[in-house]
DNA sequence: TCGAGCGGTTTTAAATTGAAACCACCCTGT
DNA sequence: ACAGGGTGGTTTCAATTTAAAACCGCTCGA
């Protein structure tokens, strides 16, 4: 479960949120989190996991405070599991995995989920990043800086 | 290898790139490659992992067509791993994830590496999932459309 | 009080991981 | 020519993890 990490990936900023999440299923049980599941029963359900993994796997979310179990709900006297707001957090990451999906894992005419705003039912836009002046930068128009020493390249 | 995943899965989306992704490391691999690195002995140095490990998942980038190898570039008779665009488009997960892991795993004080625009040096801006006329929108304010069905809530 | 549904844990076999040893190829020096 | 080192892996094997299935305990409704 604690997966040892190296230092320079302990201070990279990628590696340590990789290990809070666990793994693949955890992401998909957040996913389903977003799309409303709140029992036990319901994600094992939704996700076709082994019930001792999904255990293991909600075990490790609560953990790490990616999830919380609320008493009821809605009368039952069982406990329900939700979001955080750091679980919450990690909306921006699921939309990037889905963008990325659309964009080389479906043909062009292949049917697909489509993610759109609630408000107005069009797709939302392609996530963007910006720098502070707006500019739109990809990967190569980036760098990242190291605490205290000098700059150095690439996005580590 | 392959993980089987649900029907519901297969469309959604979110679990078809997982799969193909296959575990931390690759994304791992992903990262050090935006970071320069193309040497399979690069990889190995910089995340640490095995061998044999390192050498399943560089198979298995190359197989999903996230990587490809290049013959030379600098003489000697080995080829290079670098990012094909599918790899490239990577890069806004890359950065979700760095963001969620600056606001959640690092206190207020600690020193962590910082993403920077390579022009003016400042730092980027937030990721921000955007509607058509521009609103932020977040998880709330989203939901999935199945392909030919009647519109279902959530972000699935 | 019987049975069913829910939410797990335990048990067990199978698959995966990872460390280390091994190997092949190319280049360099002598 | 050939010894040796760097690079890029594969093989071997023990240990960990996964996953399926059986089991268990609680609560509720009949």
């Amino acid at each position: 479960m604690a997966k040892r990490v190296s230092h320079r990936d302990s201070i990279c900023g990628v590696a340590r949120p990789l290990d809070a999440i666990g793994d693949w299923w955890s992401l998909l049980i957040v996913r389903d989190a977003f799309d409303g599941l709140r029992r036990f029963g319901e994600f094992q359900k939704s996700l076709g996991l082994a019930k001792n993994i999904l255990s293991a796997r909600l075990r490790n979310l609560l953990a790490h405070g990616i999830m919380e179990t609320v008493p009821a709900a809605d009368g039952s006297p069982y406990q329900e599991y939700v979001l955080t707001e750091k679980g919450r957090g990690l909306f921006p990451l699921l939309v990037a995995l889905r963008q990325w999906g659309e964009d080389f894992f479906f043909e062009p005419d292949e049917a697909h989920v489509l993610l759109v705003d609630r408000k107005s039912g069009l797709p939302v836009r392609r996530l963007e990043l910006r720098a502070q002046d707006g500019r739109v930068v990809g990967a190569g128009d980036t760098m990242v800086r190291l605490p205290q020493t000098s700059p150095e390249n690439g996005i580590a």
